[in-house]
DNA sequence: AACAAGGTTTCGTAATATGGAACGCAATAA
DNA sequence: TTATTGCGTTCCATATTACGAAACCTTGTT
C-alpha cells in the first residue's frame, strides 16, 4: 500500500485512477472476496465512492462481483493484462521451461527477477505442487523484496553501476531480514565483489530463516544481465555442501542456457 | 475496446478510470511499447490528459516508460495481480499439473475456459514449444470467444440451463466463424443433447479452419460444471478417428482427474 | 416483525480533472 | 551550425466531473 520511497509523489495524479489502483490491490489480497464496507472502511472513502469506483471496474472486467454474496473478486482481465506482461518481457516466456526442469532436476523452489527501482521483483516463480520442507516461501510473482537480502539481489547488484548500488544503499537503507541480512555498505561491496567474481550468489538464511538459495546471472543479447536466477529450499536440505557439490552449477548451468536462448554469444 | 453488447452501459461510471482501462489495454496490445501520441490519437483525446492519466499508472506500477524510447509498457503490478486473479480462482492453478501432462501426453494445445457473459474466456492455455502443425492458435489466456463455435463453449452450454442457452443465443446470435459453425438455435439446442449425453464435445473446424478440439466438463465439489477443458490441434493430425480412438479419452480423463482434485464425489 | 448491516441510488456542490496552448528536447534536414 | 519537425511534458483558467452525505433498498437475523 505503501509507495516506494524514493521516487516522490508527483503532484498531478488523478486521484480516482490512485484510488482505483489501491482498491484493486486492497481486492486482490482477499481471497475470498472483498465488500464494499471493507473498502470503505480500510480506505476511508464514502461507501458511495467505492461502490462507484466499484462498478466501473466491474464494468471494465477488471473485477467481478459474486451475484450471491456480492463480494467483489479481481476479473479476467487482469488475468488477460497479466499475460500480455510476459510477452511483453519474452525472457519470462523463453526461461520458463529451463526454469521448470531446473526445478524438476533440484527439486528445489526456483524464482526468476528483475531489478526495479532499487528492489528486486519476481517476475516467475515455479514450485513443487507440495513443498517437501514444509515451509512456504512467500515470494510471489510480482511481489518486492530487498535486493541486499537475497540471492537474485545480489546477483543484480554484482552486475549493476557503482551509481545503481549507490543509489540502493541510499534509497532502501539495506534493512535487515534476518540476523544474517548484510548491512553494512561497505560489506556488501565486498561481498559483491566477490559474487562477480565467482558469478554466483549464496543468500544463507539473509532473507528468510530456515530457507537458502543460489542464483546466477542471465545476460541478454546486448552482453548485459537482464534478470537473475535461483533456486531456494529449506536449509536443512540445501546445505552449503550441497549448494557447492550440485545445486550452485545446476542453477549456473540453467543460468547460461537461458542466457544463449536470449541471444548472448559470451560478448560482454 | 468494444463493450459487450448485452450489459448496457451504466450511467455512473467514472470517465477517467473507464479512460485508464482504454489505455491499458491499448499499452497492452504493442509489444514494442506505445508513445502519449499514439494513445492520443487512436482514443482520441488530449495528449496532456494522456500523459496525465499514464504519469498515474506509471506511478501505481501498472505502466512502466523506457527511460530511453519513452514508450509506456505494461508494468510488473499487472502481473502481480494477474497472478492474484489466479489464486483467487484456484481451480487455475490445481488443474495445471494435470493439464500440463495432457499437453504432454497428447503432444497437443490444452486449454482451460469458463463461461463468462455469454461467451467463453480461456483462463490457461499449454502449448508446446515449438508448434508442430506450424499453425499458431489466436487464443491467449484471458481472451474471449463465442461460446457456440468451440468445444469448451459447446461443453459449458451443455451444462447451463435453459435460460443461459436462451441468454447467449439472444446476445450474442451465434456468429459464425467459419462455414462450419453451428448458427441455429434449433440445431445448436439438439447438438448440447448430445454432447451432455456422451459428456464430451468435439469442435470440427468450427471456430477457426484447420483446427480440430475435443472438450470435456470439469466438475466442482458442488457437482455443478466449474470449467471445460480441450485438446486442440491441426486438422491433419486431430483427425475424426483419432479424437475418436485417443484423444477424447486422455481429454475425459484429465478433466475427471481435475474434478476429483476440486472435491468432486460422482453427486451431482 | 422489528432490526441490523450491508449494498445501492440520488443529488446539490465544489473540488477535481480537463484540454488547449505554450514549452522543452531530440533527432533530422538544410 | 542553424531551422524544422515531432514528440513528450508542464501550465493554468474553466466547468465538467466526481464527490460524499444522506436517503433508500435488500437480505438475513433475533
Amino acid at each position: 500500500m505503501e509507495r516506494n520511497n524514493i521516487a516522490q509523489k508527483p503532484s498531478n495524479l488523478v486521484q480516482s485512477v490512485e484510488r482505483v489502483a489501491n482498491i484493486l490491490e486492497l481486492v486482490g489480497r482477499n481471497s475470498q472476496g472483498t465488500g464494499i464496507r471493507d473498502v470503505s472502511l480500510i480506505l476511508n472513502l464514502p461507501k458511495g465512492t467505492v461502490h462507484r469506483l466499484l462498478s466501473t471496474l466491474v464494468y471494465m472486467g477488471y473485477v467481478r462481483q459474486d451475484s450471491a454474496t456480492k463480494n467483489y473478486f479481481l476479473g479476467l482481465k487482469l488475468l488477460e493484462l497479466g499475460n500480455l506482461v510476459t510477452s511483453q518481457l519474452d525472457q519470462i516466456k523463453i526461461a520458463e521451461p529451463v526454469l521448470r526442469r531446473l526445478a524438476e532436476d533440484s527439486g528445489e523452489t526456483v524464482h526468476m527477477a528483475i531489478l526495479e527501482q532499487n528492489e528486486i521483483v519476481y517476475i516467475n516463480k515455479i514450485e513443487k505442487e507440495i513443498n517437501a520442507g514444509g515451509l512456504k516461501m512467500s515470494s510471489r510473482v510480482g511481489s518486492r523484496t530487498p535486493a541486499n537480502s537475497c540471492a537474485v539481489g545480489k546477483v543484480l547488484l554484482a552486475y549493476s553501476s557503482e551509481d545503481e548500488v549507490e543509489s540502493v544503499i541510499q534509497a532502501t537503507g539495506l534493512p535487515p531480514r534476518t540476523p544474517n541480512t548484510i548491512t553494512d555498505p561497505a560489506q556488501l561491496k565486498e561481498h559483491l565483489a566477490a559474487v562477480r567474481k565467482q558469478e554466483y550468489a549464496v543468500d544463507d538464511e539473509e532473507n528468510e530463516l530456515g530457507i537458502r538459495c543460489v542464483a546466477a546471472p542471465v545476460f541478454g543479447d546486448k552482453g548485459k544481465v537482464v534478470s537473475a536466477i535461483s533456486a531456494s529450499g529449506p536449509a536443512f536440505r540445501v546445505t552449503k555442501r550441497m549448494i557447492q557439490d550440485t545445486l550452485r552449477k545446476e542453477v549456473m548451468r540453467a543460468a547460461s542456457e537461458i542466457s544463449v536462448l536470449l541471444g548472448y554469444s559470451g560478448v560482454k
